[in-house]
DNA sequence: CAGTGGTCTAGACCACGGA
DNA sequence: CCGTGGTCTAGACCACTGA
C-alpha cells in the first residue's frame, strides 16, 4: 500500500510539499489548522529536518501556510476580501453615509476602520504620475499626500495622492493633514474640480521589502497596485493616487457600461 | 570602513539579500544581469553556501531574480505589461479591426498572439459563477469553454467562460471550439444578448501549483484573477468568465464614468 | 570539461511561545 | 521548562549549461 510504487522521481521535499498541499485542498488540514512540526515531518518521511523545512517553504511561497515562530506552521485562513468599487467616488454615497467606502467595507466585516494621513509634502512627481497629470516630470511640483488605511489597527492599504500645485493652490489640500467633512473629493469640488470619470490601472506584484514590513505582510502574499486618475467634466486630470493594497485582504469590484 | 560597524543584528542571509537588493535597485546590477554565483557569494561573505543560497531565495520570493539551472541567477527583466481595458468588449473596436484586444496588445509589443480553445464541456458551475449568473449551483448546468492565450507560444492567460445552457441552446457556443468572425460576443448577439454593462471583480494571489506549471511561471510572480460578468440591456447576466493572468505580463486599464 | 544551481544530510545554537 | 520555527555549517552528489 505504498503510494509511490517505487518510481517516484520527485525529490523528497517536493513529495512532502505535494502531500501537505493535497491535505490542505481536501480539507483534511482545514483553514487555520496546525501542520505537523518540521521535526515530525522529517521523522515521518525519513529525511533531514532541512528537507521537511524546504517543503514548508514551498508552501509558504504559494501563500498556503504561515509560520509562527515558537508556535508552528498553520494553514493560512482565507479572510474575505474587501471589495472596493468605482462607487468609491460616487458623490451620492459620500453624502448619504458620510462615510468613505473604505470605512463602510471594513465596518461591514465587523472590524474597526482607521485612516491616517501620514504626511503632506511638496515633491517631484514620479514619471508615470507626471504622465497621467500631463506634467513634465523633471520640472513640475506636486503636493504629495500619504494616507494609510487600517482595519483593527492592522494596516491594509497605502495610498499616495499627487496633486499639481496649480490645482491645490493654497487650499487645505496643499498643507492640512485632515480635510474635514466629505473628505478629499469635497475639497476638490470647492476648487471647481468635479470628478466625472476615473481611470484605474491595475497590476499585481510581490511587495517591495519596505511594503511587506510596512503592511506587515506574511510571505507568499502579493500586493495589488492601482494607479488611479481623477478626471473632471473638462477632461482635466486633476489628481492621481497610487494605492498599494494587501492582496490577501483586498479586491476590486467594478461595474461599468460598455462604450460602443 | 566597515559598513556594519560591529552591531549588525541582521542574520548573514538577510545581509547578503539586502546588499544584493540594494545593488539591483541602484542599477549596479541591471535588468538581466547575472548575480555572483552562490559559491562566490559564500566566499565573499565568509558563510556556508547554503546561507548565500538562502539570501537568493529571499530575493526569488520577492520576484526580483530568477535562477536558471546550470547558468546562474539573473535580475528579472521587467517586461512591459499588456494593458487590457474595458474596451475589450467594445463592439466598435471589434468591427473596426476584426482583431480581439488581446491580439492588438500582443502585436503592439512585437510578439505573435495565439488563442486556443482547449475544451468545450457541460458542467456544474462553481459557486461564485452560479451566483453571478443567478443560477442554483447544485442543479444548474452550464457550458464551460476553456481558452488559452499565448504570446510567442508562451502562455500568458487562461480564461474559462461559463454560459447557462438556456442561453447557449444549440448554438455554436454550446459545442464548437472555433466561433468564427467577430468572436464570442458576436455569437451572443446572434442569440439576442447584447453586452451593455460589465462587472469585473479583481483579485491577486499566488498561482496554484497547476497554474504555475501550466503558465510556466517563475517563482515570485503572482496571478491576477478577474471574474468577469457580461450584462445585457435587460440586466441579464448571460456569461461569466474567470481570467487568470500572469501578473508579470498583464495589467488592467479601465476608464469609466463615475455614477452619481 | 568546469562552473552553475538543485537537493540533501546530520548535526548545532538561538529566539519565541505557552504551560 | 519544552517544543516550536529561524539560522547556520561543511560537507556531499546530482543535473544542467556552455565552451
Amino acid at each position: 500500500m505504498d503510494e509511490q510504487s517505487g518510481t517516484d522521481r520527485r525529490p523528497p521535499s517536493r513529495r512532502i510539499a505535494d502531500d501537505l498541499r493535497a491535505s490542505i485542498r481536501s480539507g483534511e488540514l482545514a483553514s487555520g489548522a496546525k501542520l505537523p512540526s518540521e521535526r515530525e515531518l522529517a521523522g515521518r518521511y525519513g529525511t533531514a529536518r532541512n528537507t521537511a523545512r524546504e517543503a514548508i517553504s514551498i508552501l509558504q511561497g504559494e501563500g498556503l501556510v504561515v509560520a509562527q515562530h515558537g508556535r508552528g506552521v498553520f494553514v493560512r485562513p482565507r479572510t474575505p476580501l474587501m471589495r472596493l468599487g468605482a462607487n468609491r467616488y460616487s458623490r451620492q454615497l459620500r453624502s448619504e453615509t458620510g462615510l468613505s467606502p473604505f470605512r463602510i467595507e471594513v465596518t461591514k466585516q465587523g472590524r474597526t476602520p482607521k485612516t491616517e494621513c501620514r504626511s503632506v509634502t511638496r515633491d517631484k512627481p514620479p514619471a508615470d504620475v507626471a504622465d497621467r497629470l500631463g506634467l513634465d516630470a523633471s520640472t513640475a511640483t506636486v503636493i504629495r499626500r500619504e494616507n494609510w488605511y487600517y482595519a483593527d489597527d492592522e494596516p491594509v492599504q497605502v495610498g499616495v495622492t499627487y496633486i499639481p500645485v496649480d490645482v491645490a493652490g493654497e487650499s487645505p489640500l496643499a498643507s492640512e493633514r485632515t480635510l474635514g467633512k466629505g473628505s478629499i473629493y469635497a475639497r476638490f469640488e470647492d476648487l471647481g474640480y468635479r470628478i466625472t470619470r476615473i481611470r484605474e490601472e491595475i497590476s499585481a506584484r510581490m511587495p517591495y521589502h519596505e511594503e511587506s514590513t510596512g503592511l506587515s505582510m506574511p510571505p507568499g502574499v502579493p500586493v495589488i497596485e492601482v494607479l488611479h486618475t481623477s478626471i473632471d467634466e473638462q477632461h482635466r486630470a486633476f489628481e492621481v493616487t497610487r494605492f498599494v493594497m494587501r492582496g490577501d485582504l483586498n479586491g476590486l469590484d467594478y461595474e461599468m457600461p460598455v462604450e460602443d
